[in-house]
DNA sequence: TCTGGGGTCCTTAAACTC
DNA sequence: TCTGGAGTTTAAGGACCC
């Protein structure tokens, strides 16, 4: 916990991440729970844990973890069902109070945000004062509790925030950034998992400080030229991403585990037409289309394999989608049984903007093609997208192009 | 009582276009 | 007309994150 007094030069993006966020609106929910290690995930059959108190992770119970493992750990442990929409008020809650502090508020998973408050200085101080008004109010709001790291760049708040739980906050000013990282495990550092961890650790390269002292040609040819990239600039940190307040998804999905494993393939198909259905409806809620379908099997050896399949045209249509997903899977070999199976609608666009379909005259249409490419060289991508999505209501060729409705938040 | 469900991003290879 | 090569698109798999 950084005292009260402590550097926050330059310090001005924050990182608010809820302590055991599922765990701990369950305890909120039901008091009697308080003070016992509690797991939250599925019950039956091949549930994993999702969250878990302190109480619990002190016996080596850990989210991903199967909750029969869990429940060998630590026996005395009460296992709750998951309540997303609990979860999810909660959620809203807690990203409405950041939006009063600050307009640069950027959601990255239900339970946690990056908010950016170099402008809120004359409104609420600087960013340490910032951080411990927000952990109050958090508290006060919703009796939950969280951990800030407030820092120069998202990745190294991301990290403070990380070292401060729970319940903490730990301020890096800017200038002791590098200081801060080089200790540190290379797998603290953002992209860096298991893989990347052992591939790093069998050259000998364990720490921030090590991962500096490795020359750019290494690192490309052990982690890949993007991988390298990022890491070079974080081990040194340096990030110049900003916090973004809209973000587009990109692909829409449903799976599945079944409690046993199906061999029969009419079982199957019927499950497919089920997710695809719910992947279509999402797609309506939200105002897209998706141009492709990907079906995800994985089977009792946990092998797993995906296909692919561009539709004729793009469509929020369940059974359409349904029957893509069917076609992929009555074009794989299985072997086994399948213990997963999921659709996936990706290639996400407005709906109604089918492609070349709004403009007859290919003229017209290569120049605005030319006018994005150019745009996206400029502004990039996301840019370029976002401006699509989020523009003004128009009439193109006949049909009119309705804004599809706001994001919902991530979840 | 082995390994969820929601995603994103990257790499590689093949197919296609120019 | 054939060939080579560069660049883009599509598909598959995998690492990673919460």
């Amino acid at each position: 916990m950084s005292a009260d007094d402590a550097d926050d030069t330059g310090a001005g993006i924050l990182h608010v991440d809820m302590d055991a966020f599922y765990a701990s609106v369950e305890v909120l929910d039901d008091p009697s729970l308080r003070g016992k290690p509690v797991i939250v995930g599925g019950i039956e059959g091949r549930g994993v844990v999702s969250s878990a108190t302190y109480e619990a992770r002190r016996y080596g119970v850990r989210s991903a973890m199967p909750v029969g493992q869990a429940m060998r750990l630590c026996p005395a442990a009460v296992v709750v069902p998951p309540h997303f929409d609990r979860y999810l008020a909660l959620s809203d809650q807690v990203m409405d109070l950041f939006h009063e502090i600050t307009p640069l508020v950027e959601p990255l998973s239900i339970d946690e945000a990056f908010l950016d408050v170099r402008g809120a200085r004359r409104l609420w101080g600087p960013p340490g004062q910032v951080a411990r008004m927000l952990r109050a109010r958090v508290r006060e709001r919703t009796g939950l509790t969280c951990s800030v790291g407030a820092a120069a760049t998202k990745h190294v708040a991301k990290i403070a925030s990380t070292m401060s739980k729970p319940d903490g906050l730990l301020i890096i000013a800017a200038a002791d950034t590098e200081a801060f990282l080089q200790p540190l495990s290379v797998r603290a550092l953002w992209g860096v998992g298991p893989k990347a961890g052992d591939v790093l650790a069998g050259r000998g390269i364990r720490t921030v400080a090590d991962l500096v002292q490795t020359p750019r040609p290494v690192l490309e040819r052990v982690l890949g030229a993007a991988m390298a990239d990022r890491l070079w600039h974080l081990a040194r940190g340096r990030d110049a991403r900003a916090v973004e307040t809209e973000r587009v998804e990109k692909s829409v999905g449903h799976e599945e585990t079944f409690q046993t494993d199906i061999a029969d393939a009419q079982v199957l198909r019927a499950e497919l037409r089920h997710l695809a259905d719910r992947v279509g409806a999402r797609l309506r809620q939200s105002g897209w289309e998706a141009a492709t379908v990907s079906l995800k099997l994985r089977f009792s050896d946990f092998t797993t394999l995906t296909r692919t399949q561009t539709l004729p045209e793009p469509t929020a249509v369940g059974q359409r989608l349904g029957a893509a997903a069917i076609d992929l899977f009555d074009q794989v070999d299985r072997p086994l049984p399948v213990r997963l199976i999921g659709v996936r609608a990706e290639r996400l666009r407005p709906a109604g903007s089918a492609g070349t379909a709004l403009w007859d005259d290919d003229e017209e249409w290569r120049q605005v093609e030319t006018a994005l490419d150019d745009a996206a060289a400029r502004f990039g991508e996301g840019a370029v997208r976002r401006a699509a999505v989020l523009g003004p209501r128009r009439d193109v060729g006949g049909v009119t192009h309705h804004p599809p409705p706001r994001r919902r938040p991530a979840d």
